[in-house]
DNA sequence: AATGAATGAGCCTTCATTCAT
DNA sequence: GATGAATGAAGGCTCATTCAT
C-alpha cells in the first residue's frame, strides 16, 4: 500500500520537478509535454493521466513553486510590537529577494513567475490572490506605519516602487547581464541589495509622502 | 523600375508594422507568420521572402521599432549647462515612459523590448547596445550630478531603482491589472507617475548617496 | 465465497448497464470504456478484467439486452387459433414499437440494434439469428395469414414494408426531430402510431398481394 | 493560369472523393484523415489546407454529394396539369430509389446520409433543409392530390410511411445481407421495388384516409 | 476479485517553410 | 516581385490496454 504511494508520488514529483525546469527555461508555449516527460522519464501520457492537461501540470508547477518557496523562506516580517518599521520593511525586502534569487530547489521558481507576468496562462489569477496579494498588503502595513494612512493610488505606487526593485532583478536578469557582464548575481549580493532598496525606498517614501506630525500621529503604534 | 520597389517597400512595410502588432502582442513563439501576412495584407510566403526567416522578420522589426521610436520621442533630456539635474531626471523618467506606454505608432516598441528582456531571442544583444546602453549612460550622467561619482556597482544599482519603476508598469501589468482592477494604465497616469517616481527617486538617491559625503558613506543602510 | 461472487456479478451487472446506455448514446467507436466504467462507478481496468476486450463487453451488452427485451416485451402476438391475423398484425406492430421507443429498462436495447444495422461490429451475425429472424419468421406467418403464401422476394418485400415503418421512427429520429420541430416522440403518440402502421400495412399488403388471386397478379403493379 | 487551378482543383476533388468513401465506410470518428489523404495521394495537411478542418471537409463532402446526386437523378416528379397523382408518386419514388441506390459516383453517398441520420455530427441541419424538407413538400403535394388535405400530423406519417420503405434499403442494407443472403440488391432489384412501394403506399393511404368524396373534397378525413 | 498507475499507438491540428508559376 | 498550393515535422491530447499489487 506504501509503495504504490510512493510510486505515484515519485512519477508525480518528477513530472513537477522536470516541468518547473522547462517550463522556466521556454516559457509555456515553447515547453513540450514530451521534453517534460522525457526529463522526468515518465510516458508522454503521464501528464494527462496525473494533470489532465499541460496547463494543469503548469498550474500545480505553480501551486508547488509557491508551496517550497513559503516552506524555504516563510513570510515573516516581525510584529509591529517589537520592531520598528524601518526594520520590518528590511526584512520584507530581504525575504522577498530570498524568494526570487534562491537558487536552491526549485531554482526555476523565480524565472517561471516573471514570464507568468509577462504572458499570462490563467495561473495567474490563483497565484495573485494567495501569493501576491498577501504579501501586498503586508507591506502595505508596514508603509502605513512609516508614513501613514495613504490612499489607493499612493499605496499602490509606493508598493510597487518597493518590490519592482526586488522583482527587476530577476525579470530583466538577461538585460542586466549583458550590461554588466562583470557583475555576479548571486547569494552575496543579496545582503548589500537589500540594504540598499531598504535605504532608498525608506528615503523615498519620506519625501513623497512626508509624515505630517514627528510623532507620526499613530505614535504609540511601533514599540 | 520605381514602381516595384516602391510596392517592394510597401509590402515590407506593411509586414513590419503588422509583425511589430502581432509580436508584442503575442510574443515570438505564438505570433504566426500567417496572423502576420493576413493583417499586412500579404501572401502568406511573403515573409520569406523578403526576410528569408520569421526570425529575420524578427530582427527586422527591432530595428525598426528603435528607428521609431528615437524620432518620436528622441533621448533628449536637456543639457547640464542649462538645466539642473533634477528637472533633467525628471525629463528623463517622463521620455522613458512615454516610448514605454505611448500607445501611438509604433505603440508595440515597449512591449516588444519588455519580452525580448524576459525571454531573449537573439536580438537582445544588437538592442542592449544600440538602445539600452546609450540611456543607461545617459541617466548614469544625470545622476552623477545628483549624487557625485560612483563606482560601477553603486550606479547601476541607483540607475536600476530608476529605471525599474518605470519598466515594472509594463513587465508586470497584468499583475498590476488583477492586483488593482480599478485602476486605468493610461496616459492621464503618465503625469502623476513621473512626478512620484521622480521625487521618490531623487529622495532615495539622496538618502543612500548623500552628496556631501565623497567617502560615500551609505547614510541609510544601517548593517 | 458467496460475497465475492455477488461482489461480481454486481460490478459486471453495473458494467453491463452503463454500457449499454453509453454505448446506445454515443456508438461502439464513441463510447469510452472510461466513460462507462464511471457510470458504472468501477476501475478503469473493470471491463478488461470482466470482459477482456472493449469489443467483449460490447458482445456482452448484446445478449443482455435481448435476454432483457424478451422478458419485457415478449414476442407473444396471440395464436392464429383465437386471434384473426389483423389484430395479430397489431399485436405484432406494438410490440415491435414499444421494444424500440420504451424508455425503460433497458432502454438501450432499440437504438443499439439499430446502430449495429448502420454500422456492424460483429455482433449483429448473433444478433440477425437470435432476434431479427425469428420476429421475421413470425411476421411471415402473419402475413400468410392475411394474404396467403408468398414466395421469398415478395415475403421480404412484405415484411420490410411492415418492419420499416416501425424502425424508422428510430433510425431517422434526429431527421425527424429537424423536419417536424414541434413533434414530441414520447409513448403517447405509439398508440396512435400502431393504428396508421396497421391500417395502412393491411390495405397496401392486400392490394399488392390481392388474397383471392392465388396466381399473385400484383394488382397494383402497372407495369 | 489555368494549371494551377486545376492542380487545385485537382488536389481538392480527390479529397472530396477519397474522403467521401473512407467516411461512408467508417463513419465520421473512425475515417481518419491520415486514411483520406492517402487515399487521395494528398499531403497529411491538405485537408486543413483546403477545408480547414475534419468536420469542413464532411461538410463539403455532404455538399458534393448532394450536388452530384440532383444532377445525375434531378427531383422531378412531372407536373399536376399533365400526370395523374399515382404516376407522379412512382416517379417519385423510383427518383428516391435511384438517387438512393445508384452505384455511380458517388458511390458513398447513400451510405453517408444514413450515417448521418443515426449520428449527426452538424452537418445534418443543412441536410436537412437543403435536400430532405424539398422533397418530403414535393411527396406532401403528391399524397394531398391522392388523398386530400392532411394535418400535420398525418401528412407526417404518411410521407414516412413512403420514404421509410425506399431509405430502409440503404439503413439495414447489412441486416438484409444477413437475413436473405441470396438477395442481390442492384439495379435490377430497383423497377421491381418501385412498383411494390408505389402500390403499397397508394393502397395504404387510401385506406387510412380514404377520400369522401370523389372530387377530393377531403371534407371527411376524420379528423 | 479488483485496483490504479502507467503505457504506447495514433489522431487532429498547427506551423514555418518551399516550390512551381 | 509576388503568389498560393503543398509539404512534413511536430505538438497536445485521447484511448484501450496492461501490469504490479
Amino acid at each position: 500500500m506504501a509503495t504504490p504511494n510512493l510510486q505515484h508520488t515519485a512519477t508525480r514529483q518528477r513530472l513537477l520537478d522536470a516541468a518547473g525546469e522547462v517550463f522556466a527555461e521556454r516559457g509555456f508555449r515553447a515547453a513540450t509535454v514530451r521534453a517534460i516527460c522525457l526529463r522526468a522519464g515518465a510516458n508522454i501520457a503521464a501528464v494527462n493521466y496525473h494533470f489532465h492537461d499541460k496547463q494543469g501540470l503548469y498550474t500545480a508547477v505553480f501551486g508547488y513553486a509557491h508551496e517550497c518557496a513559503v516552506v524555504r523562506h516563510p513570510i515573516n516580517v516581525g510584529s509591529p510590537q517589537v520592531q520598528d518599521p524601518q526594520s520590518r520593511l528590511r526584512a520584507f525586502i530581504k525575504g522577498f529577494l530570498m524568494r526570487i534569487l534562491d537558487q536552491g530547489r526549485p531554482a526555476w521558481h523565480g524565472k517561471l513567475m516573471a514570464r507568468e507576468m509577462v504572458e499570462p496562462t490563467g495561473a495567474l489569477d490563483e497565484l495573485v490572490e494567495k501569493a501576491i496579494r498577501p504579501q501586498f498588503l503586508q507591506l502595505s502595513g508596514i508603509i502605513r506605519e512609516l508614513v501613514g494612512d495613504l490612499d489607493e493610488t499612493d499605496m499602490r505606487r509606493a508598493s510597487i516602487s518597493v518590490v519592482c526593485q526586488c522583482l527587476f532583478y530577476h525579470q530583466a536578469r538577461s538585460v542586466i547581464t549583458r550590461l554588466f557582464p562583470a557583475l555576479l548575481m548571486d547569494v552575496s549580493e543579496l545582503e548589500a541589495l537589500t540594504g540598499h532598496i531598504a535605504a532608498f525606498t525608506i528615503a523615498g517614501l519620506a519625501a513623497v509622502y512626508p509624515p505630517r506630525a514627528r510623532g507620526r500621529a499613530r505614535a504609540g503604534v511601533h514599540r
